[in-house]
DNA sequence: GCCCGCCGTTGATCCACGTCAAACACAATT
DNA sequence: AATTGTGTTTGACGTGGATCAACGGCGGGC
């Protein structure tokens, strides 16, 4: 289900690069001197655009290059043979699809964008080639993979040795604090993935993630409304996730 | 609760460096050429010896160099500050340690040593000049950043939606799998974790691991005593994940 | 060789979350 | 406006694994 969707744009679209873009700060240039982020412009080969439930790649296919997200969002998530699926991750603007694929020269995970979408494409190749050169480059895209390193640790303990409700108020702040550095409000925002995907990512069932949204708004601490998510008391969720000293 | 120990060994003692090292294989070096990887000898600046239960880094320590294990093996974990310890990996002989730190310049979490160990410094400063030279350093060392990326990702698929058995039994394969690529029996180990730490990084309390053990010996699975592991029947193992399409 | 502390095992009970089921909200389609 | 489908909410009930508790085994220090 879901066709390929590769819409290589025109090259009259193609006038704004990463040294014009806007994301620029929550991208790969981050760091890098003004002369540095021109010869970056070289590494942007193409956009690609996806349309909402099509896959930007899937897991086996051959790892050719990197993407960085201009608009839109994605999930990633990894397959069993008997259909039990995992979310591993929620990706959105300026964030970087498809490290994973680097080990074994082919992607290990699925990304399938939550809405349309539009990504750079940065041929891998040239990326190691340019970052021989670029130091701050180099530094910067090691940094990347460092940060998704932290973040999936972040995501075993959430796993590991966090309660449901603990669970949801980590990902809601974690969701919040992402929309905040990209100049959206901290407190309002629309969710672009289903109960179930949540769920799948934070390890319950669906039914439960819905429970403790409606156990957050009984308390206060949110108002749901399907999908619009209002967050009344940030500082209450803070403190769901550090007391409760008890739990597995 | 434990001490640092930094125990630099003297000029007398460095004469084995990554050309002459028999771990070559799992290590960094791995797919360069022999040209390359004496310039490699220049990296290794300093090795460590670790006592059991000592600290290699702690969560905060800034971050100046990564480390390869020489002998020996370690275990990872992040700390709440309610006391809550999540265990984020096991490594052995030949595995890298110390890539969450690049990210923040500062390490992430801990690294105890679960037996007498040692390690080699590689100083990352170093590591990032000398991988824009040396073209296949530099993509070696992505791959590994990648394949502790996609080991998380296999970590967050156990977590989210294996049962308590089927987890054992991944986290078992996956031991017996390390131990076969370092030439030693696949069947026949020694836990160096305690059934806690083995807990805490399958999301687990200790007793369940205890049970699931127990279980699997009265199967006909495994062979149990204490630490020492045997393992009887590995298709079985496999069978044991992939069925149970159930499950949360 | 004995003691002590840590680690592991096993049993009995409890509860957080999964499962099953029904009704509802909203969007797209006609 | 009615129709259909997909996603969400809520309730009733079941269960896998947590919790609490007691005991057993092994290793290290004296």
């Amino acid at each position: 289900m879901g066709m390929k969707a590769t819409v290589p744009i025109t090259v009259a679209e193609l006038k704004t690069a990463c040294s014009q873009c806007n994301l620029l700060e929550l991208c790969l240039p981050f760091g890098m001197s003004e002369d540095e982020i021109n010869r970056l412009d070289e590494l942007v080969g193409t956009r690609r655009k996806i349309k909402r439930q099509q896959n930007l790649y899937r897991a086996g296919d051959p790892f050719e290059a990197i993407y960085a997200i201009r608009t839109g969002s994605f999930k990633t998530d990894v397959l069993l043979e008997d259909g039990r699926e995992q979310v591993t991750g929620f990706q959105m603007t300026g964030e970087i699809l498809g490290l994973d694929g680097i080990s074994a020269e082919a992607h290990t995970c699925n990304a399938v964008a939550l809405e349309d979408s539009e990504v750079c494409v940065i041929a891998y190749g040239k990326l190691e080639e340019l970052s021989r050169v670029v130091e701050g480059l180099q530094h910067q895209f090691h940094k990347v993979m460092s940060r998704e390193i932290v973040r999936d640790h972040g995501v075993m303990m959430l796993l590991g040795s966090m309660r449901a409700e603990e669970r949801l108020a980590a990902f809601l702040l974690n969701l919040s604090q992402r929309f905040t550095a990209r100049g959206f409000s901290a407190a309002e925002f629309h969710l672009r993935m289903t109960r179930d995907e949540i769920g799948s990512y934070l390890g319950l069932k669906l039914e439960t993630v819905s429970r403790a949204f409606s156990k957050f708004q009984d308390d206060g601490l949110i108002a749901v409304q399907q999908k619009h998510i209002r967050i009344l008391d940030i500082p209450g969720l803070k403190k769901l996730i550090q007391r409760n000293a008890s739990a597995r």
